[in-house]
DNA sequence: CGTGGCTTTGAAACGGGTCAAGACTGGTGG
DNA sequence: CCACCAGTCTTGACCCGTTTCAAAGCCACG
C-alpha cells in the first residue's frame, strides 16, 4: 500500500503549499499566511493508522496535504457507516468542541498539516479570512452529507456504486483530463461509504465492467469511456452538472 | 391540519421572540439586536405549502418561528429523501449562495423571520456574533446529518422508527419533562425522512407499541414510559445522552 | 352521511445480506 | 526464480427484511 514512489518534499513555506488555493487558508493574505506558517505543523500516518478514535480528545484543527481520510461512526454491535471522505485541502477538526464524534482513520498514507485547538480558535477570532473559508467549507460539507443522504436512503446498489466511481473520477480529473482515476480507498472503505456489504460492492463493479459502463485497470484503476453512462447508472438528473 | 389554536400573536420585538436564545442571533447584544429588529420580516405558510422549490432562487436567509419545515432532495424518478427536518430557531439559508438544491416544505403551518439575502450576508461581515454563531449552527447540522447517514446506512427498519420517535420525544422534552411528544410530520414524510416506505412505517409504529416500547394518542401524539427501552430500540450506545 | 386524505394490514416479489468457497495480488524467504 | 502466504477481492447459493401491490379502515370535514 506504501506506493509513495514521489514522495513529495513538504515544503515548509505556505505559499508553494499544494493545497494553498482551496484549503481553509485560501482566502489568506501573505501576512496572514506567515501566522499560519508560524504555528502549523506537520504530520504522517501510514495507510491503516487510526489517527483518532471515536470520541476521544481531538486537540487539533487540520488541513488534509495529501492522501486520503475517512469519518466513520459505529454503533455498539459493530456495524459501521462512514460519514466522510477528505482528500487534500479538506478539514477536520471541530471548533468549539474538544473531542470527536467519529473515527479518523488514513486510508492511503496521509499527511496533515495541523495547528493546536487553541491557536486555531484565536486564529477565527482575529483572521476573518479564515472564519469565513471555514464557514463556506462547512456549508460545502453540509451539502455533500445531504446529497450522501440521498444516496444511502433512496438509491439502489449499482446506483450507489456508479454514483461514487462518478465522485471520484470528478475529483481526480479537476480540469478536463481524462476520465481516469485511481480508487482512494478498498472495497470494503467503499462498502462502509456506500452502504452496502463488500460482497455486493464486488458484485456492481463487475456488473458495471460487463455493462460497458467502466473499465478497470488493476483493482484500483478506474476509467469510462463514456460519462454520460456512468451519470445515468449513477440516478443522476439529466440536467446535473455533465463534468467529467 | 390547521390546528393553530394559540396563534401566538408574533412579537415584534426581537427581546420578546421565543427563539431569542438559540437562533442565529443567539449571541447578539442588546445593539446588535436592534439592527436586526430594522430588517426582518415575519412571513406565514399553511401545512402543506411549499416554501421554496429545489433549485430555485433563494434570495433570503430565515429563522424558523414556529412549526416545522422540511428540506427534501428528489430524482428524476420521483423517489424522494428528506435532508433536513427545522424546527424553531433552526436555520435555513445558504449564504454565498443564490439558489437552494433542496425543496423546502411547510410540515406544519409555520412562521419564518426572515432576512433578505443582501442584508444578511452584510450582517455577517459586520456583525462577527452572528457568524459564529451561524458556524456553530452549521457545524451542529453537519453533525446531525452525519447521525443520520449513519442511520440511513446501518439501520433496521425497527431502528429508524425508535430513533425518529426518541430524537422528536428529546427534542419536545428539552427540560426533564414527561416523555410526551407531538409528531410533526405525517407518516409520509417520516418514511421520507428515514429512507422507507409509509407502509413500513407503519408497521413499525405498530410493532413498537404491541412491544410496550411506546404508547400512542391518536395519530400525532406518542409517549413512552421506558426512554430506556425505546433507546435500546433505536439501537443507541449504552453510554449514548439517558435523556428523555 | 358521503367523500377524500391518511393510515393500517395482508400477501407476494425482490434486492441485498449472509455464509461459504475460491481466485487473485503482492510480498517474503528458501 | 519460484513456492508460499496473508490479505483482498470475486463468485455462487440461499435467506430474510423491506418493498410492492392491493384493499380495507379510520377520521375530519363539508
Amino acid at each position: 500500500m506504501a506506493r509513495r514512489d514521489s514522495t513529495l518534499r513538504i515544503e515548509t513555506d505556505c505559499s508553494a503549499c499544494p493545497i494553498r488555493h482551496r484549503a481553509v487558508c485560501a482566502q489568506c493574505e501573505p501576512d496572514e499566511l506567515s501566522v499560519l506558517n508560524d504555528i502549523k505543523t506537520y504530520r504522517s500516518w501510514k495507510a491503516g493508522e487510526t489517527v483518532v478514535m471515536e470520541g476521544e480528545p481531538l486537540d487539533f484543527a487540520a488541513s488534509v496535504v495529501q492522501g486520503c481520510a475517512t469519518l466513520t461512526r459505529s454503533m455498539e454491535d459493530g456495524r459501521t457507516q462512514m460519514v466522510g471522505l477528505l482528500l487534500p485541502s479538506d478539514f477536520l477538526g471541530r471548533p468549539g468542541r474538544d473531542r470527536t464524534a467519529y473515527q479518523v482513520t488514513a486510508a492511503t498514507d496521509l499527511t496533515l498539516c495541523m495547528f493546536r485547538r487553541s491557536a486555531f480558535e484565536a486564529l477565527l477570532r482575529d483572521t476573518p479570512h479564515v472564519a469565513d473559508r471555514l464557514l463556506e467549507m462547512a456549508l460545502d460539507e453540509l451539502d455533500a452529507a445531504r446529497e450522501w443522504m440521498l444516496l444511502l436512503g433512496r438509491k439502489t446498489a449499482r446506483e450507489k456504486v456508479a454514483t461514487f466511481l462518478l465522485m471520484i473520477l470528478r475529483r481526480a480529473t479537476l480540469d478536463g483530463g481524462p476520465a481516469r482515476a485511481e480508487l482512494p480507498i478498498t472495497r470494503d472503505a467503499m462498502a462502509t461509504y456506500l452502504g452496502l456489504t463488500i460482497e455486493t460492492v464486488s458484485r456492481q463493479m463487475t456488473a458495471l465492467r460487463r455493462d460497458g459502463v467502466i473499465a478497470t485497470d488493476g483493482l484500483r484503476g478506474i476509467s469510462t469511456a463514456d460519462p454520460g453512462l456512468l451519470a445515468e447508472a449513477a440516478g443522476e438528473d439529466a440536467d446535473g452538472a455533465p463534468i467529467v
